[in-house]
DNA sequence: TAGCGGCGTTTTTTT
DNA sequence: AACGCCGCTA
């Protein structure tokens, strides 16, 4: 069943709840759940407890609590000073500094359970986080810690509640509340099509490219910064291109508009809008909202706190959690100094700051301070452990790629060996394709993994062949599933696509313009027939989405074959797609969920499901954010890898990428392992061979770490 | 004019 | 693996 993740308040206030104006129950209604009955014993990590007789043992480790029979949980003894400072804040605006592995999550976990026992309505606490996931499991551990009550909380990212809302007052703001949403693929391919309707492209020194395109737009529309004063500071070399840069970014906005299209962009832009503009919707979310908690605030950007702001404009219970030193999304438009901004955002604004770290040893500790204590900008925290463990991180320096994906390899069986699950043992490294020579290498000595980061299934051609034709269906306008759905047939290329789009949009013909006479007679007339009857298949019915996908995937079938020399291995992606389709039973939530959250795991590995099994963990360090393991293993700590080539030129993109190798090293709790592999093949810009610079500038490198023969 | 196949280049990170 | 560029063919 897809986890929704947001409960809709409007007019589900159920029988014996009244709501108050301060978002407290007037009634407390009796909890029936275990905490009554439950028989406890409590040790560091299990504790047995007793549902209807039936003793059952739950992994509380990550939230080891003392309850009492009768009573609450007891924070005083669950939680440090600091933290229970955090935890029990009621109202008005709250900020917490949380250093790496200090309880952050802990925290807010707490804090939702405290909030609920108090009587706060869980509907009216709205959690924003950065991933669906991690919302889910923050409920799920409250639910733990206090009862069922709070897993009704409402939570999830930024883009999945812009979305929700979205949908429901789309009309407001003058949009259809059937818009499809674009991916940053999809996107820069309307940017890509209007710059050549408007003739740009053939300008005597070259426009920007698509992607440039859409990097200056998006990051306009998310730090309010004009569109000049961006081109101006990354990427001077257009600046002369200004005025058409802004015609395009009018037309594009225009397009979506017509067309029914958002992009990321929009789910944030045109929430923001709707509560700036219209009084009394902001009136009436920030009434059902009434506890707001933000986590990893340091990647939130300025139109994310301009949306929090308003929502919170009727009671300012914000609460935002973060860590300064751990900023890594600034490409997203995000700044580090957001956070420090808060306080003058909301005045009034208390703080918190966690010190005291509960994950890595103090050898550990001790590096990562090392590396972060390098940055040019940051705000003091000193972290301290109390773990045992002496064991130094380890630097090795393999001989080549293939000795460092060895290495790998044979310490992991190592840890397998004492014990250690393979799903508590993580590799990380900067960019997804870094673990390509690696994954060969597992594959070899049967080692499973899962890979988190790089390109994601549902960014795969082939599965974005087939959720074309269900946006289609979906929203008639989508221009840009139409071309990818079109382009399929034989003898349709960019041209022909154009002019049976125009038929079907344009000119009012709708998907009977499929059909139209002027198309008929050509080659591909007869398979743009058989199209239109699979939509009019797939919309006239009051079909299963499963259906509509297996119809799709009929229709598709010829087409996927013919233009796949690989297609066998492909058609996997495909399975998993009709897989996760049978969890859904709305369209909407089907491609909203892809677009905005979807499965994290990469191609290759079947999401859902079959990904739960015990497996090595793969990641880019960006996709580990937040998460921790036993061992870690951080590869191709190369200068040009980490940092990367990209950024070595501009400072800021450089100290960015530190705090990226921060947040990496501080994922470990009890060993970690520097690899740095000499890499043959680096041209003079990408300076590859050498250590990432970053080691060297850790001044007692030799005395945090312990060096180590690959051999 | 449009479609299409071949070839070389290039890969940051993500909602 | 995907994109841009080029030249061949209908």
């Amino acid at each position: 069943m897809p986890l929704l993740p947001f409960h809709d308040l409007q007019g589900q206030s159920e029988k014996n709840e009244e709501v108050l104006s301060n978002g407290l129950l007037s009634n407390k209604v009796p909890i029936s759940g275990w905490r009554e009955e439950m028989v406890y014993s409590c040790c560091c990590a299990k504790i047995q407890r007793e549902t209807k007789g039936k003793p059952e043992m739950i992994d509380v480790s990550k939230d080891t609590f003392e309850g009492t029979v009768t009573g609450c949980v007891d924070y005083q003894k669950l939680l440090n000073t600091a933290q229970l400072n955090a935890v029990t804040h009621l109202n008005g605006p709250h900020l917490v500094i949380a250093g790496a592995g200090t309880g952050k999550t802990r925290t807010l976990v707490f804090r939702v359970a405290y909030l609920v026992e108090q009587g706060v309505d869980p509907r009216s606490i709205l959690l924003l986080t950065f991933t669906r996931k991690s919302a889910q499991e923050m409920m799920h551990r409250a639910s733990r810690i206090l009862d069922n009550r709070c897993s009704r909380v409402s939570g999830g990212t930024f883009h999945s509640f812009g979305n929700l809302i979205l949908r429901k007052y789309a009309g407001t703001i003058g949009y259809s509340n059937s818009f499809t949403i674009l991916d940053r693929t999809d996107a820069e391919e309307v940017l890509a099509m209007l710059r050549t309707e408007l003739g740009f492209h053939q300008a005597k020194t070259r426009f920007p490219r698509k992607d440039a395109l859409m990097n200056v737009i998006s990051r306009s529309v998310n730090t309010g910064a004009s569109l000049a004063e961006i081109l101006a500071r990354q990427y001077p070399q257009y600046a002369h291109h200004e005025d058409n840069v802004c015609k395009l970014a009018e037309e594009y906005a225009r397009y979506k508009l017509n067309k029914s299209m958002m992009d990321y962009d929009d789910l944030l832009s045109n929430l923001k809008r709707l509560l700036e503009e219209y009084e009394s919707v902001r009136i009436r979310l920030s009434n059902t909202y009434r506890y707001i908690m933000v986590d990893e605030y340091q990647d939130t950007n300025r139109l994310q706190a301009k949306i929090v702001q308003l929502l919170a404009s009727e009671h300012r219970n914000v609460m935002v959690v973060g860590d300064d030193s751990q900023s890594i999304y600034s490409f997203r438009g995000a700044n580090f100094r957001n956070i420090m901004d808060f306080p003058k955002l909301f005045p009034g604004t208390t703080v918190t700051t966690l010190e005291q770290n509960y994950r890595s040893t103090q050898p550990i500790l001790s590096l990562t301070n090392a590396i972060i204590s390098n940055a040019r900008e940051k705000y003091s925290k000193k972290l301290f452990s109390n773990l045992p463990g002496r064991q130094k991180p380890w630097y090795v320096r393999p001989k080549s790629q293939f000795h460092q994906a060895e290495l790998v390899c044979r310490q992991v069986r190592e840890f397998v060996r004492n014990g250690t699950p393979l799903s508590d043992i993580a590799v990380l490294f900067r960019s997804g394709w870094h673990s390509n020579d690696l994954e060969v290498e597992l594959a070899a000595h049967r080692i499973e993994f899962v890979k988190y980061g790089g390109l994601k299934f549902v960014e795969a051609a082939h599965v974005k062949d087939v959720l074309a034709f269900l946006r289609v269906g979906f929203n008639l306008k989508d221009a840009i599933a139409w071309r990818r759905v079109l382009m399929l047939l034989d003898g349709v290329g960019g041209a022909t696509a154009n002019r049976i789009i125009r038929s079907i949009v344009d000119n009012g013909h709708g998907y009977d313009g499929l059909a139209s006479g002027t198309f008929s007679k050509k080659k591909y007339g007869e398979a743009l027939a058989g199209l239109r009857d699979l939509i009019h298949r797939m919309n006239a019915l009051e079909l299963d989405l499963k259906d509509e996908v297996r119809m799709i995937m009929d229709f598709y079938n010829p087409y996927f074959e013919g233009k796949y020399e690989d297609f066998e291995s492909r058609r996997n992606d495909l399975a998993s797609l009709v897989q996760i389709a049978e969890r859904y039973d709305s369209v909407e939530k089907f491609l909203s969920d892809l677009t905005i959250e979807p499965p994290e795991a990469s191609r290759g590995n079947f999401p859902g499901e079959a990904s739960r099994g015990d497996r090595l963990v793969l990641s880019t360090i960006h996709s580990a954010k937040g998460l921790e393991w036993e061992h870690v293993f951080l590869i191709h700590l190369v200068d040009g890898c980490l940092p990367s080539s990209y950024s070595v030129f501009n400072p800021e993109s450089l100290e960015e990428e530190r705090r990226l190798f921060y947040v990496a090293a501080t994922r470990a709790r009890k060993s970690l392992y520097l690899i740095a592999p000499r890499i043959e093949g680096g041209n003079e810009y990408t300076s590859y061979g050498g250590p990432s610079r970053f080691l060297f500038e850790i001044r007692d490198l030799e005395k945090l770490t312990q060096r180590r023969s690959a051999q």
